[in-house]
DNA sequence: GTCTATATCGCGATAGAC
DNA sequence: GTCTATCGCGATATAGAC
């Protein structure tokens, strides 16, 4: 397993820096300081460690993006949950880069995005309704609560892609500029 | 000139049809009905025929997204640009869909975008500063106009690849509800 | 301007020894 | 589980005839 593991954090490293691309399992191979022979022995191809890699990250989501369960969740939670997610978004940062693109090539990665999106985004409105029930938002109109779900999973899913395309830096400065965006568009809904 | 046009044409249908990765040359010759090597006489690559698209993506954007330039914009005149500047995206699609791996691939592109993206970026901040001016909008803090342009510029940019992710058509409906998206954020600027 | 033919290169993938 | 060796393939790119 030690071997299987070290390969994905190499090839990772990899595709974070020249994108997928360019990056080939050749290349991979030699950064983890193995032969071809035996990356091939541990996955089928290129894909199935891009699929690894997309794997690791949703689990991670899956254990780290969660609101307190014992109490409703305020917009300090809001924010802690923001962070965290760019965080991990950042880490896996070639996934977000070539999203479409990779979605495209691989049907079965593609599922697999759908799957956890829509635990995702169910869950953020699900998330919505109860803050609407609790009084914390005076946000009902389920035409609105669409059109602010899609904002912040835009903001999500491209923030870090949209700094890298102008030229900035993703760095910290540029990740608090994304959670501040994040903040202001939903901070009106929390008026208590 | 004619073989030339015909040979982007051509290209600009696979790619956004199957991404750029999965499109070579040859594809390219054969679908265009030409030899591959005619087609490395008006091209000497790849990358070279990317950029010849985003040119003319690029020079659409400067002839249709025209604000009326004898009176001040309203916001129907805004929502009309939003438009336009949606429907052209849509007939580039590949290349938003692959941005930040194409601008990661071809420095010479993504200075090309970048020198685009400044002029317009730049442009929507001087719009604002202008109906700040007028009295049309009440917007004036300098981090608010940085905030809204970010916004703005990412739902433009990313809400066709958006739709493409989350498994939804990428047809009129979808177009207007990234228009719907764009106005809702900037409406509540534009309160006369 | 366009074609055919071809050289070169490197990637993906497998077989078989250890 | 890991290596070495190698094959087949297809993509890029060029040369030279027409």
């Amino acid at each position: 397993m030690k071997t299987k593991e070290h390969i994905l954090s190499t090839a990772l490293g990899l595709f974070n820096q020249k994108g997928t691309n360019a990056v080939t399992t050749n290349h991979i191979a030699e950064a983890a300081g193995i032969s071809p022979g035996n990356l091939y022995y541990h996955f089928r191809n290129k894909d199935e460690i891009i699929r690894a890699l997309y794997a690791q990250l949703s689990a991670r989501n899956d254990v780290e993006l969660q609101l307190p369960p014992n109490r409703l969740a305020t917009i300090d939670d809001v924010q802690a949950l923001v962070r965290t997610n760019f965080t991990i978004l950042r880490d896996y940062a070639f996934i977000y880069r070539e999203f479409a693109a990779l979605m495209q090539a691989d049907p079965e990665l593609h599922k697999a995005y759908l799957t956890a999106r829509a635990r995702g985004y169910f869950g953020f409105r699900a998330l919505i309704a109860v803050l609407a029930q609790a009084g914390i938002t005076n946000l009902s109109d389920p035409a609105a609560v669409t059109r602010l779900a899609d904002i912040c999973w835009l903001i999500t899913e491209f923030w870090l892609s949209s700094l890298e395309i102008s030229g900035q830096p993703v760095d910290d400065a540029g990740l608090e500029r994304g959670i501040d965006l994040m903040m202001h568009v939903l901070r009106p809904y929390f008026a208590v």
